[in-house]
DNA sequence: TTGTAAGCGTTATCAA
DNA sequence: TTGATAACGCTTACAA
């Protein structure tokens, strides 16, 4: 047995009023007198009514959806992404909003086209940004309000909220200088990453660059395959070419093993032998290893929620007053783990 | 300046056809010349029209929306989870459909009841499942075609895929006897996993004693918090009470670090004394440890990706032909790390 | 093979 | 404060 879901017009006609009233109670558009409103809500109950949202959609050119455009590269996203995830939805679904995904992989960028052209989305909000991203361009063009967890290069009008990497940088290098170091290396991401101009990846480096200059100590910065092997390569070159280093702040939470493995193999102890930080990793990973690692972990979920309420503020502003873009970096919250701890005295 | 997208009715008029045949030529539901075909993708391309979806959907009740039915708990989702995700949607796009979050958490199940209501979606896809489940009942009422990554305890006709348990533990118990191993414990997931009836820790249970039955082997199982200090409290606990126990399989990505922790504590080394299986864990996750933990991983993407198949064969079925439903389990895949080895002569 | 026109279930304009 | 009614952009009988 199949029933038809009650429509608008049914309601009305059970409240014995017009079908746009109907509209006007539930919009709250415009003034519905209480009685009124009380026979219509009850009417509706009674029906079990629920609104059509195609409908609405069609007619309001709003439909109350979100994308969320990300790429899933070959190696898969890892906790921290599925916290932006899970908190984006969460916002979008505390204000009314659905949230659409949208594997966006770089042959697909006509894809995205046909996305912006369907009038299914209110707004996107772009992951995983690159420093000269085409879906950024695409998204400006096509007009569609959109927001960024990350950045471009120069985002000019573009609201964002992204990871404050210089901060990040420099509260790694400052928490190993307490300690007493004085010659900190920084183990990056892939030449890839660093070569599509992945926003963190480039950011990442040029803090650390920045911040150990600031300190006044030498710095290495080399980056590095995101896999254990390329980890343990990586972290003996470092170890050839600059034996004085005592610590190294990584950003690659896959290589990180294979450093740990590395030191293992010449018999160092970590934090004893070697000092270690992860930045921007989720403790959730960081746990896991031991020692436990002393991490600058990022409010991915923070970011997933404030990527979309900077969004919704835009879509929810009438039309005539712009209001000046939300551009906010949070910082990377230190968790003192086992990993690092005062340099040894070689 | 804001340039109205064209509408399938300015296609018409440029390719000198009416606005129907259009739509014929469009969704090829009916016979056009190819002369005329090419009038209007020419037509369609000149002007750059993208069907307006939200018109398609409520015309046609179709909306090629499908919803992914996910709840958040407390501590977050992990690798494994967010790999359904993403063979979710990417399954989806290959089939020309959207995935929709639907993030669902005890409380809302009404909320449940207004996606459902609105016609915004043709399908559902339940993730996290518990053996008695009440968004399952919600949409088999609702009417609303849905398949499930995991199942209820009487799945009847609905259609999944879900992990083949028996399976897993048998391997995992497998797996440590050819090492020489007759005392196995079983570490599993919460207490409270356990009483809400969540599929994989009760079927996990499961699964392991029959497979330990069959084997002719002592077992001992017990839940176990979602942290690394139940997972340390409890092997204390398993090996006081059973000091026979040389291996212990592990359904607990965040408490097997615990373990690992408490061997440390009085000195046992893995796995020469006494060895861990990770069983239903992402190896991105246990590649990370130290010994790297022997796993069963399950085949996470995939289950997400057929998930979508199966739905989709259930939707794109005629109405008439109700097509039996496809129940799948898929086994876990062993990657021997170095956490098992043969028992100690003790 | 193509055209005509009646919906689909809302919103929002224009009157009252 | 309320009612009629024309869009919204498409699908799909029904006709030709």
């Amino acid at each position: 047995m199949v029933t038809v879901p009650p429509r608008m017009i049914d309601v009305a006609k059970r409240a014995d009023v017009a079908l746009s009233t109907v509209s006007y109670a539930l919009n709250g558009t415009r003034p519905v007198s209480a009685s009124t409103r009380r026979r219509i809500m009850r009417a509706m109950e009674e029906l079990g009514y629920r609104p059509n949202a195609l409908a609405r959609g069609l007619a309001s050119k709003r439909t109350r959806i979100l994308a969320l455009l990300f790429p899933t590269p070959e190696r898969g996203l890892g906790v921290t992404e599925m916290e932006f995830v899970t908190g984006a939805a969460d916002a979008a679904r505390e204000h009314g909003y659905h949230l659409m995904l949208a594997p966006s992989e770089l042959r697909d960028i006509h894809e995205l086209e046909h996305l912006t052209g369907q009038g299914l989305i209110d707004g996107a909000l772009v992951m995983e940004v690159r420093l000269d991203d085409e879906r950024v361009d695409l998204l400006g063009q096509a007009g569609l309000p959109f927001s960024m967890i990350g950045r471009t290069s120069d985002p000019g009008t573009i609201s964002y909220a992204d990871i404050d990497f210089e901060q990040t940088t420099r509260d790694a290098i400052a928490h190993l200088m307490e300690l007493g170091h004085r010659c900190v290396g920084f183990l990056n991401h892939s030449p890839s990453a660093l070569s599509v101009g992945y926003g963190p990846t480039v950011r990442a480096a040029e803090g650390f660059r920045r911040a150990a200059s600031d300190a006044g100590i030498a710095h290495i910065e080399r980056p590095c395959g995101d896999n254990a092997a390329a980890g343990k390569a990586a972290f003996h070159e470092l170890r050839a070419s600059s034996p004085e280093l005592t610590a190294l702040v990584v950003m690659n939470e896959r290589a990180v093993i294979g450093v740990m493995n590395a030191l293992d193999e010449i018999s160092w102890r970590v934090p004893d032998d070697f000092s270690i930080v992860s930045i921007v990793s989720s403790t959730r990973v960081t746990e896991m290893m031991r020692p436990q690692l002393t991490t600058l972990e990022p409010p991915s979920t923070e970011l997933g929620r404030l990527g979309v309420q900077i969004l919704l503020d835009q879509l929810e502003r009438p039309h005539d007053e712009p209001l000046p873009p939300t551009q906010k970096l949070l910082p990377c919250r230190l968790v003192v783990g086992a990993s690092s701890g005062p340099p040894p005295a070689r």
